[in-house]
DNA sequence: GTCTATACATCGATAGAC
DNA sequence: GTCTATCGATGTATAGAC
């Protein structure tokens, strides 16, 4: 194929602009993110973003995608153990330290900071991925009915919300994580075989 | 008093600046809110609201303030019953119910969604007042231990963002409030009686 | 207290030379 | 692809007349 060299180029290229916004995320917040300031990050001038972007949706479309095949890549990669209840708490885990660990993905993935963005669909579709992952998992420890679904989902992130903004670094609620998944996986089974 | 007239005058027309305020929230998200649109919606320009907020911040804190005194008035109002888990469902209802039903007043008080801003110390002491009222019903039900009270709070608090986000309007998460609330006193009254 | 006028900053986006 | 230059919109805040 002729012009890989330079596509390839182009793609990294695209790569290290991406990296330096959540850079500028993480430093003044999602929303804080300009195209100036970018720019500036990565020793260009503003208009020439255009070059690599057409909007700025297009950019945090770029990063939305980005920062849902980092948090995937995390949890294909890990090895989980045989029991699903297990499996399931290690998952979680993963997810939330994950999203303390980049708390500015977070923002981006799971809140909306950005008012008028929609991802796009194949942005989107890779999010679907991580969330499939995290139902089959319940799904698996026996959590079936769609309701406890969303009510485990719910409590983690409301442990994971409190956690970013009240107490970031520390453990002051995510550490009664396990116990909590625990606690609901019990109140669906005796539901569900009642 | 002398000046008595002139200063109620102006106190009842700050109150209806910060009502347009709440209703431009509403209409166009707590960060939406701008000096220009405010004052086109109460009919004046926008260097005149400077006669009565010193600057975007200070309307803000405004704001913070009153939808702290009306959430306050909503809950000191509940006729509460004996039964402590019985009044602190209510009192939970009360407050969820008040969030989708001003989902902008809840932006305001429990996001932040306004980076840079903090309440004063004034407004602040109301919301203080808010939560002491929730963690005192919590534990007249016997959640003794901060940890719980901490559960307990984050996972509301989840619920209530799920439902604002993904089905403003719906019950998909909050119809599991009372049963969640429940599952979460008793286990904290097993492990504290142990 | 309210107005006009304006300063001053930030931002996204486009045009066109090189 | 990158640059300079610039447009146009939006936003907070201030100065000064009335």
């Amino acid at each position: 194929m002729i012009g890989t060299k330079v596509q390839q180029r182009r793609v990294e290229r695209i790569g290290e602009i991406v990296a330096a916004a959540w850079e500028l995320a993480r430093e003044e917040g999602v929303a804080g993110v300009s195209l100036h300031g970018l720019a500036r990050k990565v020793g260009m001038r503003q208009p020439s973003l255009y070059s690599y972007f057409d909007s700025k949706h297009a950019l945090y479309d770029a990063m939305f995608a980005d920062g849902n095949r980092r948090l995937l890549a995390v949890l294909d990669a890990l090895d989980l153990p045989d029991d699903p209840r297990e499996a399931g708490k290690v998952h979680t885990r993963a997810f939330v330290q994950f999203s303390l660990d980049h708390p500015e993905v977070h923002a981006l993935l799971f809140t909306r900071p950005i008012p008028g963005f929609e991802p796009s669909a194949v942005s989107y579709a890779v999010a679907q991925q991580v969330l499939d992952g995290s139902v089959a998992l319940m799904q698996a420890s026996g959590v079936t009915d769609p309701g406890d679904v969303d009510c485990m989902v719910a409590m983690i992130a409301g442990l994971l919300s409190a956690q970013l903004t009240n107490d970031p670094g520390g453990d002051r609620w995510v550490r009664h994580l396990d116990r909590l998944v625990d606690l609901y996986v019990e109140d669906a089974l005796t539901r569900s075989t009642r």
